[in-house]
DNA sequence: TCCGATCTCCCCCAAAAGGTGGAGATAGCC
DNA sequence: GGCTATCTCCACCTTTTGGGGGAGATCGGA
């Protein structure tokens, strides 16, 4: 049995959701709620599976509540973002507020239902505007840096480790005590490096980096 | 009527999803491939609106005959990648070829006519997992340098213009000949971000637009 | 009005970076 | 054995960078 929370300030709306999802047999509706802090309570209280989610509400939207309801990690539970209009500002938000699914109202309720199964079972969902949105970012990431990597490939083994160690921000004296090579010797790499790939200085070298792949957003805690 | 191209090395599967997809009064399967090579011909002579596309097949992959027949460009024709695994490296092959869907091949026949006309109406699907790896990796990337962010509103809005244009690969005259200043005052500024975020030079600070977000992969052309 | 923050610019100086040219050692290839 | 590529290091030099300290102007708030 999946025991779901509406939550939604549209009193209406949200017995409409709760009719259709309660009139399947595996689903069961253990609460509603009709603001954000309203929320945040009654999933300390029932430990729904999922969350319905709608996004504005007074007192504290949506997002802000699955925050919080994520945060607290005693509720196990995944949540739906549900909302009318579908600005990109509030998909990017959901998602890394750690929604596992937006969805527009405007779906027909089988698909609901599916999508509350779906996300059930540890899947997750986007309507498909989102999801096209979201590939062709995604897409725009990887492929970025392909001419890049081609200009990568005229680096030797060790120029290469040399440019990945400026990219991690280290100084000529650090990259030579972390290769355990003499400093001379990295001021000769560096040198190569930057003139192979026709760069001015380290900073260059870095955003290179960055742009081909060679470095990438998130695998560093920036502890320097 | 959505004209379809079905594409999968095993005769069986193939007229399994053809049926299937005849049987619909809004879709007319209009021609069917056995390999990459073939199907990149059949593309071109039938103009399909949309491609269900196997990934493993002999002579030439599903991968590779998207990317030709995408760039081909003249058929203004969306694909949908069929698979019976999900390896992650399939998946972003896929999305960087172009592929509009990934779907998995055990999906119920209404949920492929449905991605079907998903798909042929401009969205994108993914099945659920793949969904959910996207949007954790996606969520990573945004949520990456949320402390970061903090220390970057500890910083004055020129020196936040400064930073970004070390970010860019400027040197210090170029800065100052971008923000009308003179190259005395870049300086001041530029020791201000440093030891602001604690940072030891402009590579390191570049390192950090870049975690925090202010500078992204695939907004600049590398081209210094 | 005075204070603090910000933006602007200056001087001086030390350290780091980057360029040029050279050189020895090793390894693989024709 | 020559030839090339790579890795290693050195010396010399110029430019850039970054730090320290100071200073005038503006603006907004206490």
């Amino acid at each position: 049995m999946i025991r779901v929370m509406v939550v939604d300030d549209q009193a209406l709306v949200r017995r409409g959701f709760a009719l259709v999802l309660d009139n399947e047999p595996d689903i069961e509706v253990v609460a509603e709620a009709g603001t954000g802090v309203e929320a945040i309570e009654a999933a300390r209280e029932q430990q729904p599976d999922i969350i319905l989610m709608d996004i504005r509400m007074p007192e504290m939207d949506g997002l802000e509540a699955t925050v919080h309801i994520l945060e607290a990690g005693d509720a196990a539970c995944r949540v739906i973002i549900l909302t009318t209009f579908d600005p990109d500002e509030y998909v990017f938000r959901a998602l890394q507020a750690g929604a596992s699914a937006f969805v527009l109202k405007d779906i027909p309720p089988e698909a609901l239902v599916q999508a509350v199964r779906t996300v059930a079972d540890g899947g997750a969902m986007l309507a498909p505007g989102i999801t096209r949105r979201l590939i062709s970012q995604f897409a725009q990431k990887l492929g970025a840096g392909r001419n890049l990597a081609e200009r990568l490939q005229r680096l030797t083994t060790r120029e290469r480790e040399v440019l990945a160690a400026i990219a991690a921000g280290k100084s000529n004296a650090e990259i030579a005590a972390a290769l355990f090579i003499g400093a001379a010797t990295v001021k000769t790499h560096v040198s190569s490096v930057l003139s192979k790939l026709g760069l001015r200085d380290r900073a260059q070298a870095v955003v290179f980096a960055y742009e081909c792949g060679l470095a990438t957003v998130g695998e560093r805690d920036v502890g320097f």
